[in-house]
DNA sequence: GGACGATATGTCAAGAGTGACATAACAAAA
DNA sequence: TTTTGTTATGTCACTCTTGACATATCGTCC
């Protein structure tokens, strides 16, 4: 089982779900910590279903092409509590902004300030729109949010990590500008 | 280019290098922000020496086998300075263990607790790592980090985004595992 | 009727990255 | 003398992921 595997199983627990769907989920939702587009999704539901962890059936729509909704199995469901409470397999973090930082010195002041300008403002842009949906949970969800059994939690859980990334990715950028603007002053 | 060939660059043009040599780089200074096995770098490096952006030479050893070290082109650095202060190509980050948390409902609560414990260790432990180079870095470094010109202040400028990093998940770590534990006490 | 956009499902070639395999020089220890 | 460990360079098959190509249905607008 690959982890985009147990990533589709994580979405078909809470709800059927298409391959459309699903592709629409990675590219948003759950797509600051992991995504995939169609053409990868499309053959590992066929493998999915290959193994017996997830199954599908065809809904014939009126006003749409007919779409086939999958559901998880039994054994679907007993794989991913499994695999949720494991250890994560240790990934290389790549991050190609911090290796531009690396080589900084070199650059030229000015226009390596507007980079980390440019790069604070995405991400504060980015936190902004998480804080929108952070406040949106805390109202909606309120009683939700009182256990951890509810998926509500777990997807708020989430949502905090992405506060807490864009967050601090911001302020590393704003110190690192702030640093060449003082240090180096119209140079 | 590939980003693997500016990480490279950027090695280079700190001092010569052989294959062997930046390996050792690629799992640990940089390693935590790019990182690239031997069988990726050697071909890399071909790829490079074929575009003009290095050249090598077979440096004779006598208590070791012979290396081939490489040195950065004039075409290799103006590459390099040009890739610098440009804005980083979005990558979709993939992170296992907020995929996981997104299951997290799921999930037997005491065995839950035990993985985000051990998480936030290993990031508390990495931190600790961290910081140590960061005190030997302000007191070694001193006049360095004054100026931005120097590869000094930008190891220093990765060093704190590593630090920053990994503080913040060590703490979304303690507040995941506290607040399964607080809302579902010995369940 | 035709064009366009959203919905819907699929394949394929190519690149990035890894683990395993392969070879060889040299030192030190068994 | 053989073995083990480090230094040193390389290849190859395989997996993951993406972008491009391909096809088809259905509604709306011109």
């Amino acid at each position: 089982m690959t982890t985009l595997g147990y990533a589709i199983l994580g979405l078909l627990s809470r709800e059927d779900l298409s391959g459309y769907d699903l592709t629409q989920r990675m590219a948003g939702r759950v797509g600051y910590f992991w995504s995939a587009k169609h053409s990868q999704i499309y053959p590992e539901l066929a493998r999915l279903e290959d193994g017996g962890y997830v199954t599908h059936s065809v809904v014939e729509q009126r006003e749409r092409p007919d779409k086939k909704v999958y559901e998880i199995t039994a054994e679907g469901l007993d794989a991913l509590k499994e695999w949720v409470i494991q250890p994560p397999v240790p990934r290389p973090t790549r991050d190609e902004l911090t290796l531009k930082t690396y080589s900084v010195w070199l650059a030229d002041k000015e226009q390596a300030v507007q980079l980390f300008r440019e790069e604070e403002l995405r991400h504060e842009e980015q936190l902004a729109h998480y804080e929108e949906l952070r406040a949106w949970m805390e109202g909606e969800w309120q009683e939700d949010l009182t256990s951890t059994n509810s998926p509500e939690f777990a997807s708020y859980a989430t949502l905090r990590r992405g506060i807490s990334y864009e967050r601090e990715y911001a302020a590393w950028c704003r110190w690192v500008a702030d640093s060449i603007e003082r240090r180096e002053p119209s140079e």
